[in-house]
DNA sequence: AATGGGATTGACCATAGCGGTCAAGAGTTA
DNA sequence: TAACTCTTGACCGCTATGGTCAATCCCATT
């Protein structure tokens, strides 16, 4: 499909699918301008198209490849055997911040593309997240150990919890850091903030 | 400054606000166009720019009549003299439902207000802005009673825990009503189900 | 009936931006 | 030189926008 755009120099790929997730990520399918993107990158308008097509594939592609990556560092880095359910949160959430520190444009692109009403795109990206939440939850789930929970604590809503919890604390971070360089948070103090909430809950819902 | 407007049959005047507060909720203020506005009001094109000179004056007078609305609603129902915090937060968060099924449009207009981005506007929303979440901070912990958490626990985080957990749940309940008529969900169980949340939470924070 | 004046109309305008094309030029290899 | 691919950017057709204004309507006053 993308042989053509594979078949040229490397620096110059990721200076057009830098240039694209930026704007795409930016502005959102629609409205982001292919005239933007290829002046940023610093190529003719006709190369990118000789590339991808057309702009939908051009999104898609980047979709794709993104989603590939993320999953990929994820399921690689994530510990399996983890038995203690608010443990197993604590670590997918700091994976995620490791994460979005690592590709910060990257997942802004994903972000703004789960809520991408287009109806040009709408289709295609449903149908890439057919069963993926789903999947989510079950690795979530696997290898939990129920018995560490009081009698009665509903652990649907006890993740529930712990879930917006973290993202909320996530939201406000993002926030408070939105001059501070991306690169450079104090994270010893971001885990120190979490691990308040984090002991709030097992207190609530952990037995003694 | 809307002298021409007020002066008409008010019933016209709530379809002029009816189809621009859809249009705009719907899209936003760069996407909304004037043209689908006056479509939907049945009125011509030049009578709204006779009313409202422009696109942006009719919609910061939105903006200001809605935002007067729900504050007047808000701060006349809600209990200044409960001290318990939780009980506080609950009936907070009863208190945005009812409003949000009292008032849908609105609610959903204000929303897509908090997050514009275009920069016809940006400036003038946050102007308006200004110190208004300080003061509904400030009005939250009036009159509460610290003696109730435990030893140790901070405020704040209470607070903040609480919170993301009940938008949380506002949100996820968005998402399963979405088919569902807004009239007429099942407010006994949403009840129910976030006091399972805060029963959770009063056992976490509070002195036994 | 006639007049005056505000309320209302909608065709029209300038502008702007879009995704996409393609003939022509540049660079490379043989 | 010739044949080839890679690359360029002016150009196209199209859609849609916010806003205007001369013309028309409506109705109270004379």
């Amino acid at each position: 499909m993308f042989e053509k755009f594979f078949s040229i120099d490397s620096e110059k790929q990721e200076r057009i699918i830098g240039a694209a997730v930026k704007e795409f990520a930016l502005k959102g399918y629609e409205k982001a301008s292919t005239n933007v993107i290829v002046k940023e990158a610093g190529i003719a308008k006709g190369l990118l198209f000789h590339y991808f097509n057309n702009k939908k594939d051009l999104y898609l592609f980047l979709y794709d490849r993104f989603s590939d990556i993320l999953i990929a560092e994820f399921y690689g880095k994530i510990d399996w055997e983890e038995t203690d359910l608010l443990r197993k949160l604590r670590q997918v959430t700091l994976l995620k911040f490791e994460l979005m520190k690592k590709h910060p444009a990257l997942f802004d692109f994903l972000r703004v593309a789960y809520e991408e009403k287009a109806a040009d795109i709408r289709p295609s990206l449903e149908e890439r997240n057919q069963g993926m939440t789903a999947e989510a939850y079950g690795c979530l789930f696997e290898h939990i150990d129920p018995s560490l929970f009081k009698e009665g604590i509903d652990m649907m809503a006890a993740v529930n919890m712990t879930v917006w919890t973290m993202e909320g604390l996530g939201q406000t971070l993002q926030v408070k850091m939105k001059d501070v360089s991306v690169e450079e948070i104090d994270q010893a103090a971001v885990l120190k903030e979490m691990d308040v909430y984090l002991e709030l809950l097992r207190f609530a819902m952990y037995k003694a």
